[in-house]
DNA sequence: TGCAGCTGCGTCGTATACAATACTCACAGC
DNA sequence: GCTGTGAGTATTGTATACGACGCAGCTGCA
């Protein structure tokens, strides 16, 4: 994680990324150089560049002499990533439970009474950061860099579609209680019971998501985005 | 799949990663940028399309105003992604075996009996060919493209240390056993034993990979890559 | 002798110009 | 009225030039 942030290329490739993650590109879209370039004062060969970078992270697909697409994900796509998502989760949580080390254990079991606190106080916000460093050190405690590397590189995928979570203090609450499994489970290296508890966790929020997707696109009838 | 021949970055970045996985440009060492584009007779402008290609399969690495360097993969590494092919194909088997249609199981079977002719053949490049197309066939029979792309991306990344295997018709036939196993608990729907079965066929295959390996480097004494 | 700073060179990042390709749309022929 | 063909336009792919940065080696001073 060095900080590559004078090239120009990172910068747009982030800037887009985040976009996209936030739902601000929608899917399906056409990435056009000239206009990007245009947009951050730059010519369109760093913007090419960011745009390798994001087809790298698939986000977006490159189409020779047609230019780059974001990725077209439907719903029963979002389906099969949660799945996939549940899978990787399940095999980093039982790997994690029998290979943490202590050190990595203390610091799971911190990260989530720090995040009993902030659900308690309703803070979405951070509750939602430090949920994501909970997954991740879930994953690097599987001491597979590869897995890792899946599982994260998927979480990342899956991160425009959370943006539909509830707002509520029940989300946080129930979050709380499956991670409560979650950590019992690995600090008992009990790898089976990791791997049902984050497959169900992963599934809950799954379903919530899928759900609330169900009602924004029913409620704007959203007409299935326009094809190219 | 489309053919994109005609686009020069696409070109040299097949031919690149093809030398990379055949070992010829070895681990660790930087690509020139200048040097490339002289070698395949063109401008630096597609040579870093191709770098960037490269890095979004993780078989290189950026450093922004140093250069590309080939990853660096240590045996402890390639054990790694072995774990990781291995979870991979043990959640792509036990999904198959609830989700197979008929007539993929069909195929399946076919895939199969046409294998075990060939190991009896003693033919180790038809056998290799159909194996792949068995353990395709499995990753689709998941019904999750999440799934089946991440493992098929693995097998790929993998595919550099496969031609390690041993060249003798013992293999195969213990290829064989175990595929028979695989095939079984899928056609019998048991996700469990599938699982089970598919894990242990994988970690034959890497113990076999890493002890030859092993011979290799030490009859090489390969003296760990100069750093940098 | 040792080191700090400078300088030159090599390589990467970016800008711009040009070539190649795909899509659009109008028009001719049926 | 429909279809096929063609030119025109827009966009991508490539080449080249130039500025930015990192590194190695040298020079000068303490």
């Amino acid at each position: 994680m060095l900080e590559t942030r004078k090239v120009h290329s990172h910068v747009v490739a982030e800037e887009l990324e985040e976009e996209i993650i936030a739902g601000i590109i929608p899917a399906g879209s056409r990435l056009d150089e000239t206009s990007i370039a245009e947009r951050f004062g730059i010519s369109r060969t760093p913007v090419r560049e960011a745009l390798h970078i994001l087809c790298g992270r698939s986000l977006a697909e490159r189409v020779p002499y047609k230019g780059v697409l974001v990725v077209q994900i439907s719903a029963e796509r979002i389906d099969q990533m949660f799945e996939a998502m549940a899978e990787m989760e399940a095999t980093c949580g039982r790997l994690s439970s029998q290979r943490m080390t202590m050190s990595e254990r203390a610091e799971l079991e911190r990260l989530h009474q720090q995040m009993n606190a902030l659900a308690e106080a309703g803070d979405h916000g951070g509750y939602d950061t430090a949920n994501a460093a909970f997954h991740e050190l879930l994953f690097q405690g599987s001491h597979n860099s590869d897995l890792a590397a899946i599982a994260q590189a998927l979480r990342v995928k899956l991160a425009p579609f959370r943006k539909y979570q509830l707002k509520d203090t029940g989300r946080l609450k129930r979050s709380c209680i499956e991670h409560q499994q979650i950590v019992d489970a690995i600090l008992d290296q009990d790898g089976r019971a990791a791997e049902t508890a984050l497959r169900r966790h992963l599934v809950s929020a799954a379903q919530e998501v899928l759900i609330r997707r169900q009602i924004q696109d029913s409620a704007t009838s959203k007409p299935t985005f326009s094809p190219a």
